[in-house]
DNA sequence: AGGATCACTTGACCCATATCAAGAACGTCA
DNA sequence: TGACGTTCTTGATATGGGTCAAGTGATCCT
């Protein structure tokens, strides 16, 4: 439970009173390696945060699944475009390890939105930075080659190469296998 | 002003005291045609509502410009990652035609974020609208053709093609002028 | 431990789209 | 209005990365 306020207070400062009222609207979900935390078509019920595992946002598309993005401890997990628009998801959500995750039900958080202020502005400021960094994102995937993008994976995230499988990666970097085999190789 | 006043409105109702306390904040800037609304490496003074004109948001690469969306009337404006971050800007906005901008200014958005709670609401509420718009535009770019995405953008868009230059369409839809253009041909 | 399944590597080939080039159409402003 | 600078079209050619295929190596399951 810890790691929701360490993370909410990442953003904002919690007194014990809002504490209080916001911990008991959180609880924890157990997921085994490779189980859906949300399929497509289904409505995201939460909006987790990581306790341990890694976890991956894909689509699937000509039977094969592209990848978004992952999701590790302490960063946010699971399909928000369905959990904010209450419509099936467009995205798969997986456990590519044995995961904790501490999740929120809709109706808790919006119930803590108007009655915990402080609540709001963590909303506010946890969208701003995934915005932030969507943006930054988009830069790189349009203006580096495969290589470029290899390369700065490496540089920031090397610990995801040992945490998730290749073929994820080199998805999430936009290339087949293949492309991100012979990239490694290069190096 | 007004244009400001129904943009928040449609996410969040405003009492007659709450706008008094909102209107104030922002002021109106022209641009004429052509012109920086914000440069790559300033940083965004202001988050915008545009209340006419259309603008561009692209960033250099190659001698060229990549093109990453376009706003108009109703919809928000800016190099919304400088604003937040308060660092240089990556990306430039460019009015595509004499527009007039709504503008608030960094600090008078914070206060109002700490003195109006609609408004912390407000400000969450259009950056779930933009993240999910987003996420949706991530999944046609990586599952559609060329072809494809140009048919989507008609379909969705067509006054897009009779507004800006078709560069700059090719851009954001990722293909050359030229795969643009034959791309429309063949339609 | 052995077999099945899945992930990764490597090579040969291919194709969608980029690049280059040259001309036509359009806009703009002296 | 005409001339210059864009933007747009069209054709010829090039290429990065994808696809296909076959083999090697991991990992899991009973």
């Amino acid at each position: 439970m810890d790691i929701v306020r360490r993370t909410i207070e990442r953003y904002v400062t919690l007194t014990e009173a809002e504490w209080s009222a916001i911990a008991p609207c959180w609880r924890e979900y157990a997921f085994g390696r490779g189980s859906e935390v949300c399929a497509v078509g289904e409505v995201e019920q939460r909006f987790y945060i990581v306790k341990s595992g890694v976890q991956r946002l894909s689509f699937p598309h000509d039977g094969r699944d592209i990848c978004v993005g992952f999701a590790y401890d302490g960063s946010w997990c699971g399909e928000y475009a369905s959990f904010l628009t209450r419509k099936p998801a467009r995205f798969d959500v997986v456990a590519l390890t044995d995961s904790v995750l501490v999740g929120i039900e809709h109706d808790d958080l919006q119930k803590l939105y108007v009655e915990q202020p402080v609540m709001e502005r963590f909303g506010r400021l946890i969208l701003e930075e995934l915005l932030v960094g969507r943006a930054m994102r988009e830069i790189e995937q349009l203006s580096l080659s495969a290589e470029e993008r290899f390369d700065r994976l490496v540089k920031r995230s090397p610990q995801l190469l040992q945490l998730v499988p290749q073929k994820d990666i080199a998805s999430y970097l936009r290339m087949t296998p293949e492309t991100f085999s012979r990239a490694r190789k290069r190096r």
